[in-house]
DNA sequence: ATTGGATGGTCTGAAGCGTACCGTCGGTCG
DNA sequence: CGACCGACGGTACGCTTCAGACCATCCAAT
C-alpha cells in the first residue's frame, strides 16, 4: 500500500469486489441507486479513479476495440488484498455533513427578529427532507433489499439521517424563537 | 448574480456578516469552532475564497504593508444583498453525509459470516461517534452560546447527528445479523 | 429509415483540501 | 538582555473532487 487511496478509491475496489467484473459505466449505475444518495461520486470520477487505480495495479481492465469500447474492469489479488485490508481497518476521518440549509441557518442574523426567516428556511427544509424521506421509502418497498443485508442498513441510515432531520426542523417551525437545543 | 457562488463563498460572506470585518485567519478560527465540526472549510480554501470575492466586489480588502501584512476584509454592499440574497433562497442542493464507517458497511461481503467484520466495525464506528458526541457536549457546556441562537442550534443538530450514529451502530453490536432495518 | 433513449466514454475547468512551508510578533525564561 | 517558543498570519503546490458538456454506439419502435 504506496500510500493512502481517498475514498473513490474504495468505492471502486468495493463495487468489484462485490462483483467480479464491472464497467465504470455499471459502476456509476449502482452508485447513484445506494450510496450515490448521501455521498455523489460524479462519472467522470470513477473513470479517473479505474484510471489510476490500474496504474497502481489493484485493478485490470479488459478493453473491447471495436464497438464501444467498453472497459471491463476486475479486481486484482493485489486489489483484492487492499480492499480486505481498507475493509477492517478503523477509519481515520470523521464524518462530514454538507448541508446548505444548516449553513444558512447557522448565517441568520440572532438579533432581533429573524424569526420569519427562520420559520420560512424550517418550513422549506421541512418538505425538502420529507421528499427524500419518502424517496427512500419507495426504494426500499421497490427493491428486494434482503432484510439485513449492508446495503439494506445503508438505506436504513439514510432513513434514520430523514427522521431526524425532520424532528429537527419540525421543533425550528415550531418554536423559532427557542430553536431546538434549550438542554 | 454572474453565477451561483460555491458553499465556502457564502461561508466568508456569512461570517462577515455577522462581525463587520474579519481576517481570514480569524474566519478560520471561528469556522474550526462551529460548523467546521460537520463541514471542514481549509485554511487555503479561506484565502482563496476571499481572492475570488474580492475580485467579484463583494468584500472588500484592506491590507497592512508592512509587518504581519494582515487582509482585513468587510463587505461591500454588493456583497451584502448578495448574502441576504443567498439567506432566504430555497436550498438546491440536497444533504451530503462522508462518513467511511458507512462506506465500509455498504461494501462488507453479505454472504457467509462477516458477522464479525460487522460487530468490529459498528464497535469502532461507536466510540468514535461516543467521543464526538461528548465533544459537542463539552462545546455547548464551555461556550456560553445562547440557548435558541442559531449557533447554538446548529451544534444541537451535531448533537443529534451523533446520538443517531450511536443508536444505529449499537443496533448493529446487538444483532449484526440483523442489521438496523428490519422494517 | 430515422429518431430517440439507454449505453458507454472523454475532456476541461474550477473548486476542494491537506500539508508543508515561511515570515512576524509577543512574551518568558535563562 | 536576547534567544526562543508558541500563537499569529499568509502562501504554494499537488492532488482529488465534481459538474457539465460533449461524443459515439447500439437498439428498438415507429
Amino acid at each position: 500500500m504506496p500510500s493512502p487511496l481517498p475514498p473513490s478509491a474504495y468505492v471502486v475496489l468495493g463495487l468489484l469486489g462485490q462483483r467480479s467484473s464491472l464497467t465504470p459505466y455499471q459502476l456509476d449505475k449502482r452508485i447513484r441507486e445506494s450510496i450515490g444518495h448521501f455521498w455523489a461520486f460524479p462519472r467522470s470520477q470513477l473513470y479517473a479513479e479505474a484510471g489510476r487505480l490500474i496504474r497502481r495495479g489493484l485493478i485490470a481492465e479488459q478493453r473491447e476495440t471495436e464497438g464501444r469500447r467498453r472497459r471491463t474492469l476486475s479486481l486484482t489479488d493485489a486489489g483484492r488484498t487492499e480492499l480486505d485490508r481498507w475493509l477492517d481497518t478503523p477509519s481515520a476521518s470523521s464524518t462530514e455533513i454538507h448541508d446548505e440549509g444548516l449553513l444558512r441557518l447557522f448565517f441568520l442574523r440572532t438579533d432581533g427578529d429573524c424569526t420569519d426567516a427562520i420559520v420560512s428556511l424550517a418550513t422549506e427544509q421541512l418538505e425538502a427532507h420529507r421528499r427524500q424521506l419518502a424517496h427512500y421509502q419507495d426504494l426500499v418497498a421497490a427493491r428486494g433489499l434482503p432484510p439485513g443485508s449492508p446495503q439494506r442498513a445503508t438505506l436504513e441510515l439514510g432513513l434514520r439521517m430523514e427522521q431526524m432531520f425532520i424532528a429537527f426542523w419540525t421543533e425550528a417551525v415550531a418554536s423559532p424563537d427557542d430553536l431546538p437545543g434549550r438542554d
